[in-house]
DNA sequence: TTGTACGCGTTATCAA
DNA sequence: TTGATAACGCGTACAA
């Protein structure tokens, strides 16, 4: 079933089929006719002929590390809502932590498989910038904030200052877990912002242990145990990412140390987890949904005008103040 | 850069710039040639031009109720793995647990939109049923057994029976808070199979307080006081999923009921947060990566093979035994 | 307001 | 082994 066809049985050119789905301009009589036939055969123009024909895809790119994260699945889903909102599809490319999987998705995007790409990266190679410069459609970064791209990101230094300030009021010896600084955003800029604290406090640097995990659970159980155990004296320890702090949280519950009372601790996300684990964890709110929505409509807004502006956006954040730490 | 300035530039006809891509019958000389000109340009097919002709998109829908579930992102890493290794890409249809919206996504697909569906619904109404016979391409329903229709499922009948077992063994007085049971397999089986563990011990189904929750922690805090509150002689709580499970905990342990000493229960899903929550929750693992690879391999099957053999594939499941039981 | 004719970038057929 | 030609299904100048 085609438009052939359907002009064939409404007695008109396919090109008036062709206006009646577009611009409309068809007389009262004819489409009527048309419409006729439409409803009849449940027809429905093809959206590759129409793509290949208007030389548009209709399907954003979006590129991210993994799913199985609060802060991933609630900005994709943001996006989703805005783009589905004006016929746009989102397809999915999932690296699974995988540098080399992320250039190659950048690569195959690179030419028209989609007209926009969402990247949601970590880490940003000199790879990275070569392949997103290539790139002939706009590209919006979400996460994190590069020089000379349209970024969506999240205020990580203030954040991290923010809340530092509560562990440095009642705290005396600094712990520090971190991820990696070649993540800008939660390796580089949070711990920018837990050091401004110090100084805005007059605490000298050096008076803080700090060591580096992963972000899973099972590494900030890890880094706190060694990092207590070398330093029993820590008395408050700023975990980058709530998955670090319950890691914390659990091996400190383990070997009965009182939270806040011996070690006061905060994450970083807000993650369901952080709610009920005991103690509730004081942590940063990021909008992540929100930073989802805004990336897309920046992405439509450079699809649309036709030229990248590189424009930044940053979102807000909220501290949560729970019980994990004693102010 | 399209095929015909390839071809112009290797002079050669462009049915033989086609042939080199695909089935490379081109002699020695003329591959050189268009390697060459290949290299030289970056040149690569249209995609959509591609498609259009042999009438394939390449690209599977995936409908989803949410992302932010542990099942749910899991299940759609493990379809993703897949059908990337075999070229295909997958597009997210995100119905924010919309029935509307499913079926609203189900007709977008209905036509060539993809090459196949995966869908991950929860309740199955009629007007599902209908829509999901006239898609014109190939189905598979993962997480629910439907008739008719090629499956990826749970096992969540004994799953559940295996696991209320274990509440059984040292439980007088039981209360069970489950989900709708429109939903098949969270609700419908799993209630069944905890029936079948208590009809197998001699004990009437009459015994047993019953409520229903919605598949959140909240919903579950709620449920679990109301129940309580009402009963307070139960000793052991079967919870449908482990977000009602911790809800209940979060309950238990804010009234200083003791687990499992005056209150035992399980849960069911194995999530992060079951496994980090206090006391750690015994619940039922599901391999829900692994029912994506094989979602995905059966679609692939039924996509290459050009017929629907409506195969259904039950998945098996783990029960994990933690501290939140007497046994 | 309508229809003709062409092009979007491929691949498949067929004859050479 | 190659090239001309006809699809795939649609949108849109342009002329009428």
């Amino acid at each position: 079933m085609n438009i052939n066809e359907i002009a064939k049985m409404a007695g008109v050119s396919r090109a008036t089929v062709s206006r009646y789905f577009n611009d409309g301009y068809v007389s009262d009589e004819k489409r009527k006719a048309i419409q006729k036939v439409v409803e009849d055969t449940g027809y429905e123009p093809s959206v590759q002929a129409q793509n290949l024909r208007k030389q548009v895809t209709k399907l954003i790119g979006i590129i991210i590390p993994k799913l199985q994260s609060e802060a991933v699945s609630h900005m994709v889903d943001g996006i989703g809502i805005i783009l589905s909102k004006v016929g746009y599809r989102v397809i999915l490319a999932n690296t699974q932590n995988n540098e080399k999987e992320e250039l190659k998705y950048l690569q195959a995007f690179k030419k028209n498989q989609v007209d926009g790409i969402i990247l949601m990266g970590t880490i940003f190679s000199k790879a990275h910038l070569r392949l997103m410069k290539e790139v002939e459609v706009p590209v919006v970064v979400i996460g994190q904030q590069i020089d000379g791209f349209s970024c969506v990101y999240q205020d990580d230094f203030h954040a991290a200052k923010e809340i530092a300030e509560i562990l440095i009021e009642k705290g005396e010896k600094f712990g520090y877990i971190g991820v990696t600084t070649k993540d800008k955003a939660a390796g580089a800029q949070r711990k920018k912002g837990f050091y401004e604290a110090l100084r805005g406090k007059g605490i000298h640097e050096d008076s803080v242990f700090m060591t580096e995990a992963k972000f899973s659970i099972e590494s900030g159980y890890e880094q706190a145990k060694e990092l207590i155990i070398s330093h029993p004296e820590i008395d408050s320890l700023f975990c980058a990412t709530d998955n670090i702090a319950i890691g914390a949280i659990k091996y400190l519950n383990e070997t009965g140390k009182k939270i806040p009372e011996q070690v006061q601790l905060t994450g970083f996300g807000d993650t369901a987890v952080g709610q009920v684990v005991t103690p509730s964890l004081t942590t940063v709110h990021y909008f992540y949904e929100t930073s989802g929505e805004e990336a897309a409509r920046l992405l439509l807004e450079i699809i649309m005008s036709g030229d990248d502006f590189k424009k930044s956006i940053k979102m807000g954040y909220q501290v949560k103040e729970k019980s994990s730490t004693k102010r």
